[in-house]
DNA sequence: AATAATTTTTAGACAAATCTAAAAATTTGT
DNA sequence: ACAAATTTTTAGATTTGTCTAAAAATTATT
């Protein structure tokens, strides 16, 4: 599998998430940053490799093959992530670019090796579990900051937007994985959050709100 | 710079070793064990990036650039296999072959972070020299095993042929970097040359003594 | 149900990196 | 010095991954 392949292969496994139909070629045109005539062309190899279900106009669909495959790049990412932060002193606002070349590294037992000298995390550092060698996935529990009600509190575990811009600005708030908020009012106006962290009480935007994820007890 | 091309330059300056003159189409081929037709193109390529300088029949000639260029390739292919030895620990025989898709990896911060981690080494996991930060790369002071008078003794610090086969024989022989090899004695009907390693005394070939470096007093 | 808007596919082109076969230049041998 | 051998380059084709423009299919609107 090539470099390009991999990448497809992961944007439509991240974007099955939510659908259980095909993916749209347009939907995977707007996240691999590419036109769709190109998305067909690649959907064309993929299905000839048998890791995607295709047929015309009805979108792309992983197959069981494909699904192992993606969740082993997952893993590849995550992992490199793990060790940029943990090892390298890398913040979490950097590593995404150097995984997204680091994943497509061929051997297994570097990945394997990886895995016993980080004595095998489970969560990357933006909160997304790490697929085990099998490729399962543990499901992690999580709401969304926004749809937390006034008075309720919970631990930050994960972001939904991971890019460096808006990871650098949680930095500038203070806000990191493992810090506890507590939501003090919701502003109906603008949908806006009050929350309180650290014993300081900060405002922060519906947008802001609705890309960090908490575990609530 | 593709990774295709990062692979000739790499090449190129390797071969231009020993060679004063320009570096043969044929040799080039040989070393990336393509052909003369697609070396030509690839030179051309390189020239017009300015890594080369290239007069049709006269070879290939890295720049001041190319040089530059490949001896931060050559720091982040021997970072990554002293990496991969002495923190993942892969033994010495499997790590080239990882180290020459580590190596393009693109990001500076990555390689100089990684050079922290790793406290700064400078001999690679076959004695070959680490470049350093500026691509200054000191040179070994190392003379053959097979060139070695009777009676003479050094120490291993490092390999000619770094194959997986020729460094899995060393193995087997125990002849590691660091060992103590006295040369006992040379036959010569064949070159073949008795040492004395860890008190017992073995036999070993013209080939084999051809590509263990010593370092002597 | 017909038309309009949108999505998806096809057709044709292009750059990178490779190949084979043939031509051109250089080097070697006598 | 000239023919033969070798090396190198050119010409033309192929594969991968991309693009634009246009055609075809699907979905939405009236
Ligand atoms: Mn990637
Ligand atoms: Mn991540
Ligand atoms: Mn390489
Ligand atoms: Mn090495």
């Amino acid at each position: 599998m090539t470099l390009s392949e991999e990448d497809y292969i992961k944007a439509i496994y991240h974007l099955s998430k939510d659908e259980q139909k095909g993916v749209s070629t347009n939907a995977i045109a707007a996240q691999m940053d590419t036109k769709a005539s190109s998305v067909t062309d690649m959907i064309k190899r993929l299905a000839e490799k048998k890791v995607v279900h295709y047929k015309k106009y009805q979108g792309a669909r992983l197959t069981e093959e494909g699904k192992a495959y993606a969740a082993k790049i997952i893993r590849k990412h995550r992992l490199w992530e793990f060790f940029l932060v943990e090892k390298l002193n890398f913040s979490w606002d950097e590593v995404h670019d150097i995984a997204e070349e680091l994943e497509h590294i061929k051997s297994d037992k570097l990945i394997e090796k990886l895995d016993t000298f980080l004595d095998y995390p489970r969560i990357d550092p933006h909160g997304d579990p790490i697929p085990d060698s099998n490729g399962n996935i543990k499901k992690v529990e999580k709401t969304l900051l926004s749809s937390i009600k006034k008075g309720k509190k919970g631990i930050v575990v994960g972001v939904k937007d991971s890019s460096s811009e808006f990871l650098r600005y949680l930095d500038k708030l203070n806000i990191a994985l493992g810090e506890e908020i507590t939501v003090l009012n919701k502003e109906p106006f603008d949908n806006s959050v009050l929350i309180k962290l650290n014993d300081s009480e900060i405002n922060i935007s519906a947008m802001t709100a609705n890309n960090i994820f908490l575990k609530t007890n």
